[in-house]
DNA sequence: TTTCACAGACCGTCTGGACTGTCAATATGT
DNA sequence: ACATATTGACAGTCCAGACGGTCTGTGAAA
């Protein structure tokens, strides 16, 4: 039984759209999103596309917040089954990278890049980013019970190398390099929790 | 004075163009990079442009080219005038940070991008990378006098890095994490180098 | 005279967005 | 409870502009 009521309808079309939205950015790149494509791809019609999203541009920056929001659920889904402590760091690390290598993650990527030059879309990111960045170290911070400078900087290094492998592995195939690089910065992250716990 | 042979004057519209092309994927991105923009801003018209390059796709490829070449010839140059040993370590990867944040690479970054769902540009970009990254290699290894795996492991573990910096630095400002993040880097690669020369 | 680097008009296609039409889900009056 | 008016979630057509690529013309170098 199809949903009966507007809002559950509209509600359903809208996230519809979105996750269709995504699809087209991993499948076809920014510059080959076009509204027609996703409008043909979600089966739905122009005038419905146009109807939630009254421009693309408005469409891109309501992906954007989509795409922020299935992350975060993702880091503290990973988070929530974890207890607190040292010894959740690997967990942690691994779920950061699945995350980061993910299709939403990919999705991201076209967004991040357009944001450069398209100010429309910077201006949508740019905060959104902002939050969520602060989010996720929230969640990273509790989880693994320390906050210490220390700390923050191997996690940012863990991001930035992150980032890093994930534009890597858009033209290489998966290097073997990658799981040991990763694991030095696992390895910074720990002495920093254990420096941080001692004293 | 104007240049008056053919060839002189090939060459020079040929370059004029690849480098209006660099500009505009910098200034415009990879999806608001289109021929008519590339002819306008290079004050050259339709038909020159289709005279050098029969399609918008032959004119990336041979951007891709010629961006390797500008990236490796900035490299070498800076290598060249290095005492080749383990003092050369900190200017090299200054070279290195330097070459990645100009904006060249912005320019190579955008078609590396492109690459990922347009077959064209990755067919094109894929060896050419891979040329380029063996040469690059080969630059560095022979400048720091050793090329021992560790020291490969560091200097990749650099290059994605950079990499993850340089995509991070496209939104946020000029972190001063980011010194810190490539000072660690630079610490790996000189214990790395120690060891190979001291056994 | 021939060649070729370039000029620029032209064409079919595609894009984002405006527009009007349709019909079921609601709100309202009785 | 029922009939009727209104809203809103879509459908689908249309259009001006921009896109990449073809084609013919031109003038200076060879």
């Amino acid at each position: 039984m199809p949903p009966t009521t507007r809002q559950q309808q509209r509600d359903q079309t809208r996230k519809h759209l979105l996750d269709t939205t995504v699809a087209c950015l991993v499948e076809y790149g920014y510059a080959g999103t076009t509204t027609q494509r996703i409008q043909d791809h979600a089966g739905v019609s122009r005038g419905a596309l146009l109807h939630h999203f009254g421009s693309k541009e408005q469409l891109f920056v309501a992906a954007i917040g989509h795409i922020a929001e299935l992350h975060l659920e993702q880091i503290k889904a990973a988070a929530k089954q974890m207890t607190p402590g040292k010894h959740a760091v690997p967990g942690m690390v691994e779920a950061l990278r699945k995350a980061m290598s993910g299709s939403n993650f990919l999705a991201g990527l076209e967004l991040w890049m357009a944001a450069r030059t398209d100010s429309a879309v910077r201006s949508a990111l740019a905060p959104s980013e902002r939050q969520l960045g602060k989010e996720l170290w929230t969640v990273f911070s509790q989880t693994l019970g320390t906050d210490s400078p220390r700390v923050r900087m191997a996690y940012e290094a863990l991001l930035i190398t992150l980032r890093g492998l994930a534009l890597t592995g858009l033209l290489r195939e998966n290097d073997q390099r990658a799981d040991e690089i990763i694991r030095a910065r696992l390895h910074e992250l720990l002495t920093a929790v254990d420096d941080a716990e001692s004293s």
